[in-house]
DNA sequence: ACCTGAACACCGTTCAAGT
DNA sequence: ACCTGAACACCGTTCAAGT
C-alpha cells in the first residue's frame, strides 16, 4: 500500500504546531516550573505561537491537564509483583506514591476524580486483587482501595504545602512557620509534644502509616 | 472611671466599616456560595464599599481567610469526652471530620499547614492525649496524629471533589463520570468492582478507615 | 486549515488623590 | 483617618479577521 505511507495532501495551510508538541512543551515548563506557571499564554509564548493556535490542537487547559496526567501515568515503572498480597500492596502503593511525590501537580487533579488515564488502570486492579487475595471480598476491597487513596491523597496534599513552604521560607520572614506556643497546664499533650513537632514534620512517615491502614484493613475488614 | 466609658475621640474620618464587619460579611458570602465566591471585590461590593476600603480592616485576602478558619474553629462542639481512650479518639475525630464536611472550603487552607486557629487546639490536644492513653509514647502519638490527619484530609478533599461534581452533573452531560469501560481479561478485579463502584463512592466510610487506621496504630505503633 | 489580534470579563493589589 | 478611582499585571477564552 505505497498510498499510506505518505500523508495525504490537505488544503488550507500547513500545521507549524501539533498535539504532541502542544502537551510536550507544557509537559516540559510543569516538570521546570510546577503547574500554577503553565498558561495558556505562556505556553504560546514558548511555541512562538499565539494563545489561540493552542486551541487548534487540545481543547483547552483542562484537556491539557488531562493529557499530562495520562503522560505521566505511562512513566510509572512496572516492577514484577511478589506473590504475597501484603508485600504486593505494600509496593504497588509506593509504586503510585512515589510517582506522585515527583508530580505534585497531579495530586489536586487526581483527587478530583476519576481522571485516571488508562495507563495507570493496571496498578489499580493490582491493588484490588492484591487485597481480594488477602481475604478481602470484592466490595470490601473496594472499600480498601479507597482508604488507602485517601491516606495517600492527605499525605501527598500536606507534603506538598510543607515542601512549598519550605522553598518560600528564604524569602518571606520566618513567621507563623511552626505551632503556636501554648500553655503547658491547659493543653499538656500538645505542649509536650511540641519540641519535637518540627523533626516529625520533616520525617517521611508514609509507609508506616501505610502499614497501619493495610493490617487494620485487613484484620477488621469493614462490614459491607 | 467615666472617660473609660465612652470611646477616645479621634481625628479624621469617622469608619464605616469595621475588622468584623468585613470578616462577618466574608462568612456570609462563603456559607452561601463557596470559597471562590469570595473575591475583594464581591465582598466590597456586598458591604456598598470600595475593594480598597477593605485593606484598612483585614491585611488581604489571606489574612481574611484565616479569620474565617478561626471562627469556623470556635463553633465546632465541645461534648464530654469518653473515658476509653479508643472512644475518645473516635469522637474527636469525628467532631474534627463532621465539622469540616461542612466547611470544605477550610480543607485546603488547613492542609497548607500550621493554619490552626488557637480555637482548635484544644481538640488536637485530646488526640494526641487518647493516643498516649492507648499506650503510645509522646512522639508515637505525633507520628499517628500525623497519619490519622493525613487520611482526614484526603477524605474530604475526594468527598468535596464529589460533591462539587454531583451538583454540575445536571448542567454538563453525564459524560466521563465512572470510570473508564475496560476488558475483564486484562483487569479483571477492576472489571469486577466496575458495578459497584458507584455505590462505594456514595457511601461515606470515614468511620471504617478511621477504625480500621487507629487499630492498626495502636496495634503496630511506628518504630520512633 | 491554520494562525493572529483585539477584546471580554475577570483577579489581588499598588499608588496617589480626595474628603 | 478613612475611603475612592484609576491603573498594573495578570488569567482563560470568544470572535472576527487575515493568510
Amino acid at each position: 500500500m505505497p498510498g499510506s505511507a505518505s500523508p495525504p495532501r490537505r488544503p488550507g495551510r500547513p500545521a507549524r504546531l501539533s498535539h504532541e508538541a502542544v502537551v510536550a512543551a507544557a509537559e516540559a515548563i510543569v516538570a521546570a516550573e510546577g503547574v500554577e506557571a503553565l498558561t495558556m499564554r505562556r505556553l504560546a509564548e514558548r511555541l512562538g505561537s499565539s494563545p489561540m493556535a493552542l486551541y487548534r490542537h487540545v481543547g483547552g487547559k483542562d484537556e491539557l491537564l488531562v493529557a499530562l496526567l495520562e503522560r505521566a501515568a505511562r512513566e510509572v515503572p512496572r516492577p514484577p509483583l511478589p506473590a504475597d498480597p501484603r508485600e504486593r500492596l505494600r509496593l504497588c502503593w509506593t509504586l503510585l506514591h512515589d510517582g506522585l511525590v515527583e508530580r505534585p501537580w497531579a495530586v489536586p487533579l487526581l483527587a478530583a476524580g476519576d481522571r485516571q488515564g488508562p495507563s495507570i488502570l493496571w496498578l489499580i486492579d493490582a491493588i484490588l486483587a492484591a487485597f481480594i487475595d488477602a481475604g478481602l471480598s470484592e466490595r470490601q476491597a473496594g472499600v480498601a482501595y479507597r482508604a488507602v487513596w485517601h491516606f495517600t491523597v492527605g499525605e501527598l496534599t500536606v507534603r506538598d504545602a510543607l515542601e512549598r513552604r519550605n522553598r518560600e521560607a528564604g524569602r518571606t520572614p520566618r513567621a507563623l512557620v511552626g505551632l503556636p506556643p501554648v500553655r503547658a497546664e491547659e493543653l499538656p499533650a500538645f505542649a509536650a509534644l511540641a519540641p519535637h513537632w518540627q523533626e516529625l514534620r520533616e520525617r517521611d512517615w508514609y509507609a508506616d502509616g501505610l502499614h497501619a491502614l493495610v493490617e487494620g484493613l485487613l484484620t477488621r475488614p469493614p462490614s459491607v
